[in-house]
DNA sequence: CTGAAAGCGCTTACAG
DNA sequence: CTGAAAGCGCTTACAG
């Protein structure tokens, strides 16, 4: 292996310096930093992580606590905070929900990483006294239903409630109804799916709309009940909260006659992705997977490099009008 | 930060002692063991990963370089990987496609991870030469068309082609259409989707059978026009090997009046979660990701801890009828 | 069965 | 602007 040692006797100058060139922390005169590049390149040096951190106390690493099921919008947030990761020299690690309170400690103890970004949080999350404790640099992708003394950041899902209501407000529906993430959801405490439907719900009621939500599960006979109970309401348009039944929700409807957006409007809250590989591109209000992971990233690191204040930070929604909307027939 | 000094003192005995009872690389009394093993818990010991790293070359760390796109089966091999890692006391590294091969010599020569285990290779993958030329443990998930001196698992594609013709060979069929990955897969030179066409083919032949393929895309356009070429042939049969098409196809053949599987049986390669979650559930030749994942992370330790030969293993298919396919109509 | 000590490859005060 | 040296927290021969 190359060590600093090497490269400093190829470039003449004392390891400290080959130090003080890779950090910027001391002012090297030109032709040193020139030298010591070059040699840095010749030899194709890396800096020995393990070295590096325990010298410094710092690892350069971010823990990512990830649940790894099968979803698009999770594999959109671990793409982009990898990306925004490497965009700050930042490597990540990857942990699962399931390994639960014990494997944070133990991943901050033993130096692996410098900080935490951890999605996925419920209402009453063991993680969370634990996060505190460690007293390390955290972001939660997602939102406490308490507010915990920890940084967190999230799409701000009243708003996005209030915004499918308006958008179909305007065009002209009077009944509208919900399918819901699954009984599931709502049991861990997940508290987007309540906020969510809390904007929608008084969005609906100060505009004088028909409404009745459903929590549904992602398999075929869950949706074609929740269809069932939805549509005693004859409702002309759908706010769909959950990815995993969308297609199924769209073929069920399909089966029934009922023409999108002819006889239904239909808007989704979901990733882009997901919103235009069907027959009809779908009017979501799309959840900002890069956008919040690149900033989980930034808020991390400024945790890191200089103590900040505990915030929330939420983004304001975004209803991108596609095909599946319409005025009401 | 507890030290192993900290314990060995709480314990009254040298820090190596300490060391030899974590690693168990020589015998410690019964008595020691247990005053040792008291002090680690009581003061919430963890070793400093770096300074373990750099004293003994090993990281236990495995990076897992992944193309993290939207899809669900990518999903399912990180959550495999993952979790066989932990299993094996291993934490994991996570890298994305994109970030080349320059990322792989820096993991390896900065000493962040003792082996990598890489998805998604392609042809003329760049990342091969690196890969070899690092010398160190690497397992590939997916076949490459040469050999190249690496280890790899895959599920064995040429087989599933054949067991798709079969199952529906013995249900009647006599003319099968494949809808088949986008044509970026096959320009990437993705192996898995010329060796699965290959055992269709040849099968189809071998058969008797008129068969027909096309690449798609996954968005309605796509779908409808390599559905129009497909039914040309009046398959009664369609196999599909694009995930994402999937919803759409379904979609696309009952928009069209053909019930599935009464007009047509289909066959899908794909996880068992996307098979079961819309309105009839799929007959497949399934992607093991699971075993895959478990199986590449166990061939990994096994060559960082002694050195074994390169190999290629192949999982066997395995097709599990369910409610798409049904007898020549 | 156990200890004392060298050494892994860095960073960072200390000194000039 | 640069160097010499201590020290970070482990592991592992060496010794008994």
């Amino acid at each position: 292996m190359v060590t600093i040692i090497d490269v400093a006797r190829a470039a003449g100058v004392a390891p400290s310096t080959v130090s003080y060139v890779l950090s910027g922390k001391r002012s090297i005169s030109p032709q040193t930093r020139r030298v010591v590049e070059q040699s840095i390149r010749r030899l194709g040096y890396h800096p020995h992580a393990g070295a590096r951190s325990l010298a410094s106390s710092r690892t350069n690493v971010l823990a990512l606590v990830a649940p790894l099921r099968e979803d698009l919008t999770v594999m959109d947030f671990v793409a982009a905070v990898a990306s925004a990761a490497r965009d700050h020299d930042q490597d990540l690690l990857l942990l699962t929900k399931d390994e639960g309170p014990t494997a944070l400690r133990r991943v901050i103890s033993s130096a692996l990483a410098d900080a935490m970004i951890v999605l996925d949080v419920e209402a009453a999350d063991p993680r969370l006294p634990t996060l505190l404790a460690l007293g390390r640099p955290v972001v939660l992708i997602g939102t406490p239903s308490q507010p915990t003394g920890l940084t967190s950041v999230d799409l701000d899902y009243t708003a996005a409630g209030e915004r499918c209501v308006e958008h179909l407000v305007d065009l002209g529906h009077r009944s509208i109804g919900m399918v819901g993430p699954a009984p599931a959801v709502y049991q861990r405490g997940v508290n987007s799916a309540f906020r969510f439907l809390r904007g929608l719900t008084d969005s609906a009621q100060a505009h004088g709309m028909l409404f009745r939500a459903r929590p549904c599960g992602h398999n075929y006979d869950a949706v074609r009940d929740c269809l069932d109970a939805l549509l005693r309401l004859e409702p002309t348009a759908l706010v769909v909260h959950n990815e995993s039944a969308l297609p199924i929700v769209l073929a069920e409807l399909h089966r029934r006659g009922l023409r999108v957006p002819a006889d239904m409007s239909v808007v989704a809250v979901c990733s882009d992705t997901a919103a235009t590989s069907g027959a009809v591109p779908l009017t979501t209000v799309s959840i900002p997977a890069a956008e919040l992971g690149r900033l989980a990233v930034e808020m991390v690191i400024r945790q890191i490099t200089g103590s900040t204040q505990p915030e929330t930070r939420l983004l304001p929604p975004r209803l991108t009008p596609r095909a599946s909307t319409a005025s009401r027939p």
